[in-house]
DNA sequence: TTATTGACGTAACAATTGTTACAATCTTAT
DNA sequence: ATAAGATTGTAACAATTGTTACGTCAATAA
């Protein structure tokens, strides 16, 4: 256990200021390893704990009732899924799917104590406030791509998205995958890329695509 | 100026507790009456207040680099525009153009303020916080709208919104207008509501659409 | 009244996106 | 090695949405 034994205490000390909300976070919550593909929070799930990503990425997507789903962000180190205290708060299941893009490490807090954490120290607050106005604006550039882009760009912006996440220029991924996080079909992606790989903007291999 | 001889106080202390903070927004906030089709925020403005909606309805519409823009949701009565904080603190211009959609009475406060209200005043804290939330819900449910629904779905969901905020079933909008608002062309709108027509949704008339 | 303008209807066509079907290639398990 | 499954390519076609063009009708001003 070694390489994974982390010290709580010395990440959040890069989030949050007070020593005693410190203390607390780290020991009401608890730790969580989860692998590249598995769930945070599943979709219809009444979340009980809210995670803060200490290394890793997950992915946020939002899904409809027809069993559909699209891409919102990501979540990096540091960061937490502002729309969980929303869910927890007013007690309604999440239209969210979480899942881990990569091998995540993640510090998963009660929602119990979110309120009172919020009343009790700034920091948090900050916190909290700074989380809901970065996937705020992150949920509208998204929702620009939907709205004012045509497909192939939208295909793009979503490319260097995930490279500026993963700060990798390859992207391990199928064109399925990609496929069911845009909300459209596989088909279609292939086309599209094809279309990219023409124009130099990438270069695909197989189950991975390289950013020019 | 009888009927409008409004007492920001007793509006304001529907949504905040504190007293002392209810008596500084009076101070250093102002009344502003806006007919509907005015500006309240312009695009690529800078924001140097944030608007409370006392009575009236504000739409807040996103935009692209190209003037292309899309209805995201409606400001009512003891609503305010969460993002103006974002725009405020981050000193960036918003991608955002608010304007009125009735007639409406606004109370601007001053965004300087913002942030010391939030350390001195838990209530605007639970404010802001219950705005960013309730907005963000909203905007996600606009984004299932663009991402999952076919054109005619989503213009019979726009109508619907616009009559639970107006309170009317008569939406007196062109067809022109509404086009605009979810950034396709006019021809395209009449199109759909004619289809909507013969599904016996609605019915049309100059200037008017009425919800059956 | 007449002219002008704005709102709406509709056809014809174009562009974009979605669907179905099938082939080729690579990977993995047996 | 062979079979099975996963990944990608591509054609043909369908559905949806966007564009252009032009017509009718109602409101309004001159």
């Amino acid at each position: 256990m070694s390489e994974t034994n982390f010290n709580i205490k010395d990440t959040l000390s890069g989030i949050i200021q007070e020593q005693p909300l410190i203390d607390e976070i780290a020991t009401l919550g608890r730790l969580k390893k989860v692998k590249a593909g598995a769930n945070v929070v599943s979709p219809n799930q009444n979340a009980s704990e809210m995670p803060i990503v200490i290394t890793g990425i997950l992915r946020v997507m939002r899904h409809d009732e027809n069993g559909n789903e699209v891409f919102l962000y990501y979540l990096e180190g540091g960061q937490t899924c502002a729309m969980s205290i929303t869910c927890c708060i007013e007690q309604k299941k999440s239209a969210f799917h979480v899942v881990a893009e990569e091998d995540s490490v993640l510090w998963m807090m009660p929602t119990a104590y979110l309120d009172s954490w919020m009343q009790k120290y700034p920091s948090f607050r900050r916190f909290v406030m700074r989380s809901y106005q970065m996937r705020f604006d992150e949920l509208l550039t998204t929702l620009d791509s939907m709205v004012f882009m045509h497909l192939d760009e939208r295909v793009y912006k979503y490319l260097l998205d995930k490279k500026q996440a993963s700060g990798s220029y390859e992207i391990n991924k199928t064109h399925q995958q990609i496929a069911d996080e845009l909300n459209t079909s596989r088909v279609v992606i292939s086309r599209v890329l094809k279309k990219l790989e023409k124009e130099e903007k990438i270069e695909q291999h197989r189950n991975k695509i390289e950013i020019l």
